[in-house]
DNA sequence: CCTACCGATCGGTAGG
DNA sequence: CCTACCGATCGGTAGG
């Protein structure tokens, strides 16, 4: 039964999930390229090789496929998080920190994020698709709360605590607008660097 | 001569100096609420009670409006920050930090803000048009230059030194992605508590 | 998934 | 600044 979709529209369902999933890959790389309304239909049809009503057959509109991109890109954040925390040693409150910045910023700066997307064309996801993703994107905020607020209180992350996450990943979302691959510096480099300017030093004496 | 316009296409000329000045206020706050795409010119001839056709009697096409809306906000925080500058105490580099983050956030989280439009818009502006905005977004940076700088060899502002300022604008920037009028802090307090988590504790014993 | 197409919208213009 | 309009584009659909 195709066009039928599951609640998240996700999974790619048997054989024709490859060309489902082509889709809403090269929908994610024109998305955050030239940005949601900038790219039609047409575009990302002919950058797969169907023609412009095609799209259609798996995807009931375009707007359905801006939400599962956000989705995808945010279910593989989460992912990514988690496997970070599943092999953090859950002691080291800063080492943690450290890797779930890199891989944070790995996971928006890469050229086709779809996370990316979710950051910079939130404003064009229709109001009726932003509680599911509103969902997913609470899980993967809920993944940071932890390490957030034990650095918090351990005087590492400072300024009023409800605001601290959202400074976080400001100082680190904020990179999509500025980062470009050709830079000086590395994303392992920059990622290192945020932590230095996000976290107070320690006030172990002769550190 | 009407229809010229100087070169950076801002300043009112004359009797129709209201009509254009309210057009670019009105473009403005579309362009924020909605987006530079999903705004048409309809929408803005509509909101000013004007023709469709009408606005192009004042600027030549859409795109000339976003960029006069764009160089109308930074010319105004330019400003503000000017002012900042040329009244604060220019040995308490703190204190001058404190003044010129408030500063910026009740610029950009004005709800009118045309700088805000900037920060949103900036892929919508055509290649053509970006060199001029550019030059006085420049000139904005440059005046923040010289209190990172000192901040920085002070020991406050951390992390690779290229990198402290996207990162101090990311920390205020992506505010305009959360802020709500309505919510618990206030513009003010936001900044004190910015200034906080950017700002390493002074290394002063007994302070 | 293609063919063929539609209805709506949109930026912009001519002429006054 | 209005009237009247155009050409292009775009999301989406019917029917196979």
């Amino acid at each position: 039964m195709p066009g039928t979709t599951s609640k998240a529209g996700i999974e790619a369902a048997g054989e024709e999930g490859n060309r489902r999933a082509l889709l809403v890959r090269t929908a994610g790389r024109l998305f955050r390229e030239k940005g949601f309304d900038a790219t039609t239909i047409r575009d990302i049809a002919d950058a797969v090789g169907m023609r412009s009503g095609s799209p259609f057959y798996h995807f009931k509109s375009k707007q359905e496929l801006l939400c599962t991109v956000m989705l995808v890109g945010l279910e593989g954040a989460c992912g990514a998080i988690e496997a970070v925390l599943a092999t953090a040693d859950a002691n080291d409150d800063e080492a943690r920190f450290r890797r779930m910045v890199r891989t944070h910023l790995e996971t928006i700066l890469a050229p086709d994020s779809d996370f990316a997307v979710l950051l910079s064309e939130w404003r064009s996801l229709a109001e009726e698709s932003r509680a599911a993703v509103v969902t997913v994107k609470n899980r993967y905020e809920a993944l940071w709360a932890p390490v957030i607020e034990s650095l918090g209180k351990a005087g590492r992350l400072r300024g009023e605590p409800r605001l601290r996450r959202l400074f976080v990943f400001g100082t680190l979302n904020w990179a999509v607008q500025w980062y470009r691959p050709d830079g000086a510096l590395s994303v392992a480099q920059i990622a290192a660097s945020a932590v230095d300017f996000m976290l107070a030093p320690s006030a172990v004496a002769g550190r």
